[in-house]
DNA sequence: GCAGGGGGAGAACGTACGTTCTCCGTGGTG
DNA sequence: CACCACGGAGAACGTACGTTCTCCCCCTGC
């Protein structure tokens, strides 16, 4: 009883993350969504407006699954750890293809405002959430934007290296800044 | 007298850092470089190669500039900071656009050995020359991991959000690193 | 002056893609 | 049964691109 459009999300969402933006056409995902061409233009009108479904889709749902994990653990130190050990198992899923949001911009970057400027709005939810459990751990905000940059350069180098290792090495560098803050 | 392989290269880098690969097709290279598609084929047998010699050379390029200015500051903990301050002159170019390997690996990724293979040696050297400076600080090798997610955080973080804050950030939080080590 | 070869401009070719259109079958409604 | 609105399959259309080919000019060596 699945709905036409979650289908269509679900196929864009599987190529488009897996292999690019330009690299997957629209055949791609009638073939892969098994609806046809017509009725897709019917309820996406453009290609463009598919891509944009699809980071908005995959905003909510990315950051929905981070604060569900994290809030299993103790408001505080404890819950910011969480972050990296929830990257952590991230970057072991087999399809994982570092961040999608960076991988979309790269591709089109400027000339593309859309997709530019969802990056940008899942980039600074991402510093908001972090922004709440510094506060919640009674530590410097300053430490929100050095977190950031930790698990946005864990993200991409796990993509680049293969490994999930950076998780570990940006949980103990996150540890540190925790001590010594 | 400059020869036909650097104008080439040089239009090459110009639109693929700027645009994207994809984005960019043979043509728009011999427009901007000047050189005819017959002469230009026969310098690069291919736009894959030509695509490949790019990111080769603006490995060459970004490593030889970020050590030559390191250089300049006493080794130790000055030198690795130096880092930091090159990142934030780079970011506050008008034409920056993030780190050209991560781009290029987000775009192609898996199905293109030789640019995955490039974005791969690409950030294995830069963290090998972190490794060296940390060494020379005598700080523990585990730092240099640490290093290397705040600078690759700095760049994509700079990039999507047009700011060159991130370097500071990122440089504050190597002192307290440091200082923690 | 002249033959020949290298190079430039751009046409040509094959392919892929975004988007639309045509044709046909089907299922519901009087 | 007759009608019709909808949807599927896939052809069609326009465009863009990677790569190669054609044609012509110019420069060199004799």
């Amino acid at each position: 009883m699945e709905t036409v459009e979650a289908r269509v999300l679900d196929a864009a969402e599987r190529l488009f993350y897996g292999r690019g933006l330009q690299a997957v056409g629209m055949d791609a995902i009638r073939a892969a969504s098994g609806v046809s061409l017509k009725r897709l233009y019917q309820v996406f009108s453009s290609k463009d407006s598919l891509v944009e479904a699809y980071l908005r889709r995959r905003d909510h749902r990315w950051r929905a699954a981070l604060e569900r994990f994290a809030e299993q653990r103790p408001a505080g130190r404890e819950r910011i750890l969480a972050v990296f050990d929830w990257l952590h198992q991230w970057f072991q899923e087999p399809d994982f293809r570092g961040c999608a949001f960076v991988n979309s911009y790269g591709e089109l970057g400027a000339g593309h405002p859309g997709v530019a400027e969802a990056a940008r709005s899942h980039k600074d939810a991402f510093r908001g959430y972090l922004a709440t459990l510094v506060a919640g751990a009674g530590a410097a905000e300053a430490l929100a934007d050095q977190l950031v940059l930790l698990a946005e350069g864990a993200i991409t180098t796990a993509a680049i290296s293969g490994s999930p290792e950076p998780a570990l090495h940006a949980r103990e560098a996150a540890r540190a800044l925790l001590a010594a803050g």
